[in-house]
DNA sequence: CTATTTCTAGACCGACTGGTCTAATGCTGT
DNA sequence: ACAGCATTAGACCAGTCGGTCTAGAAATAG
């Protein structure tokens, strides 16, 4: 099977359905940006647009969940606790958000849940990739030694900060409200050290 | 001029923009909704289904400003502080969610930040009403006796939470991440309180 | 009552959408 | 060389989209 078609026609999809939205993205703009035909769409997802943006969105998932994986061992090899990658983790997402101008962190929602009103496939899919993020965290917070529930705590707080950084952001059009997300996750550096975590 | 048609097309359009989008939701889905002919919409809304959605924006917009009012006006009168107000507000936004299952915070990205790569009228509406509630939030901070940079502080990390909380639950399904907001906020006011706010 | 305006009603239209289909093209092994 | 499969290429199609248009109902004015 022929790779490079494949990929680039998910790597393009995913980036037009996380700025645009599922409906707002015509087939016909993901090929004239990706410069290929309609029939090499439809050889490699017989589903057509569905069977794309399901890839799209597992695609951007699993970049998520690398980075991720990226920076919190990164931290801790380096010896920095928990929060302090989690720390990271946000300046990683604004460094990004700068540098490609578009990179969505709610990529699930953007691209999923946006079509009709109960596509059960779409959100099984949107819950069961969220998921994969939280168990990511949940994991590496344990090789940091804490607990499941410490872990989701902090962990989901961050979530929190950032998917609402992220929104506000794409609305004010400036990243001072992700920004403001690190400023946050580094308060929490304060209160939690005197947690102990 | 009959408001009940106008009022009711807007009313309809907000919810259901808010709920799947702007391009994912057509005319006619509206007007089915609704009840109402073709003609009443582009009698009242002469440019159409983005006419409707700019005033379903500003009424949405404007739903909020009204409970930011109400709810930090009444925790005011009843002796609480700022951040009373806004674990109070984070409450109040829950059990919307609770009743309607599709009352959405975001709105404003919903509604409008989904179309075409740069529609300047959406892009700069959507800064203009999201800023319109960081007014209000700042001027009843300054009720509080609060300074700008005070409440901007508490009530931008407010909307942070209850943005990034209503994305998640939209996702999972639940409104676990939007209580988790609320037990957030209630976390920030033992915080605070040794700030002095 | 009639005249006029306001609004509803929905048939209709062109543009565009996602999706299909077949012809052609490369690429493989023999 | 050939055959056979994998892939590209894009003309084409039916359905849907947002939007227009005219007919007439309902309300208001004289």
């Amino acid at each position: 099977m022929e790779h490079s078609t494949y990929k680039k026609l998910v790597v393009t999809a995913a980036g037009l359905f996380r700025k645009r939205g599922f409906s707002a993205t015509g087939v016909s703009d993901i090929l004239r940006q990706a410069n290929l035909p309609k029939g090499s769409l439809y050889y490699h997802f017989p589903g057509g647009k569905k069977d794309l943006a399901i890839e799209a969105a597992k695609w951007s998932a699993q970049q998520v969940n690398s980075l991720i994986d990226e920076v919190f061992s990164e931290t801790r090899e380096q010896g920095g606790d928990f929060i302090d990658a989690a720390i990271r983790f946000c300046e990683r997402v604004v460094e990004v958000y700068h540098a490609e101008g578009e990179w969505s962190f709610s990529s699930i929602s953007t691209i999923l849940l946006e079509g009709s009103d109960e596509d059960l496939e779409f959100s099984e899919l949107a819950r069961e990739l969220y998921a994969s993020h939280k168990v990511k965290i949940i994991e590496q917070g344990e090789a940091y030694g804490l607990s499941e529930e410490e872990a989701f705590w902090i962990g989901h707080k961050m979530m929190l900060f950032l998917e609402g950084g992220w929104l506000v952001s794409r609305v004010t059009g400036d990243t001072e409200s992700l920004c403001f997300a690190v400023d946050c996750m580094k308060e929490e550096k304060l209160i939690t050290g005197k947690r102990g975590f």
